[in-house]
DNA sequence: CGAATTACCGTACTTCAGTACAGTAGCGAG
DNA sequence: CTCGCTACTGTACTGAAGTACGGTAATTCG
């Protein structure tokens, strides 16, 4: 058996069902589990790394866990992930996207979705005293002005704002964001925010 | 054409070339790059995020990065990651893994392999272990429905397209997207995007 | 020199966000 | 049963955001 779905009180996820319709559902206290794959939908409060250790032993020591969260979170993740686990994604994620899941950590990939990992990165390479000169993919299209105001828009200026801070008139400002919405792609400045705080957007 | 082999020097590596052998190899500096998974042979002493931030202009935005290294190490695979690899491993691995390796990240997997996972993580953990407090900080004083709409606007949408996805009328959002920013103490949904998405606040 | 880029500013306009001031309805606690 | 909380909706309004026209001045580059 390649897949195995297992929760606290029996909860079924429709969407895990519709990805993988012949695989089986339990419950985590049940008897011996033997799976490739085996999908833990823990809940939020719940640590994963005492349910991991717990279950560990009546588990093959090759099988591959992945942790699903109704709300992820990057210290969660962690936790999941440092206790074995090699995957770890929203539980309410589309089908096609908890299958490729399944091809990933049954290849021996590592699975923390899209979102999470950049989150997970920027935190680490702050912490770790890296320079930060990272992001830089959205600096090298804009002029040094520009990146003044895209700045101040992430930090959550209003114009006004941002037009006392820089001594230019509102006019400017909006001249600027408007630049600035135009070559990244962004809908109003929240999005904009969102790109330049590294937060991806989804789909 | 689904992999390409970059390096400097047109240097060539065996155990890619035998797993990969209708792939084409090449030099960075090369005409633009069209390939699902781009491996990249880095020297050791080069910085991944300048050589990646050039290259990236040159590809379809939706290409896979894999750097290869000869002297992995932690420092390096988090600047590639953080440069937007979705892979880092050692040049010298096996056909087969690196067929693997192929497979997980066009699913859209992370590999970082099993060596650098570990330590990666133990880093990890334990500096992000004192300051936990802020995530979870806004998600008890929410109710359910707030928190839904909470999520939508720290997402970047709109009042409309939440009130399409709540299946709930416009007004309603505002109602919610009222109570969430007076019981956070945001000033609109830009701020509140930035509390929710754990950006830290700045003057 | 002309052309392109950048930075700056103005008025007028539309659309959206957010608030004020209403109301209905369900549900659990005291 | 009333009180309080939650969820939901409506109309009407203010102000901010963003766009669409317009313009000047300085810089670099072929």
């Amino acid at each position: 058996m390649r897949q195995v779905f297992l929760s606290i009180d029996a909860r079924q996820r429709d969407a895990w069902r519709s990805a993988f319709p012949a695989a089986r559902a339990g419950r985590l206290d049940e008897a011996p589990v033997d799976a490739a794959v085996i999908w833990l939908l823990l809940p939020a409060e719940a640590n994963p790394a005492t349910i991991l250790d717990r279950l560990r032993p009546r588990t093959s020591p090759d099988s591959r866990w992945v942790v699903l969260a109704d709300e992820p979170d990057e210290e969660t993740a962690l936790a999941a992930l440092a206790a074995g686990a090699v995957g770890y994604c929203n539980g309410q994620a589309a089908p096609e996207v908890l299958q490729q899941v399944a091809t990933v950590v049954e290849n021996g990939g590592l699975w923390i979705g899209q979102k999470l990992m950049t989150r997970f990165l920027s935190t680490t390479h702050g912490l770790l005293g890296g320079r930060q000169a990272n992001h830089s993919a959205w600096r090298d299209t804009l002029t040094a002005r520009e990146q003044d105001v895209a700045r101040a828009v992430a930090a959550g200026a209003s114009n006004k704002e941002i037009a006392r801070q820089l001594e230019i008139s509102e006019r400017t400002v909006k001249f600027h964001v408007s630049a600035l919405l135009d070559k990244l792609g962004a809908r109003d400045r929240l999005q904009l925010s969102l790109i330049i705080n590294g937060v991806p957007r989804n789909a």
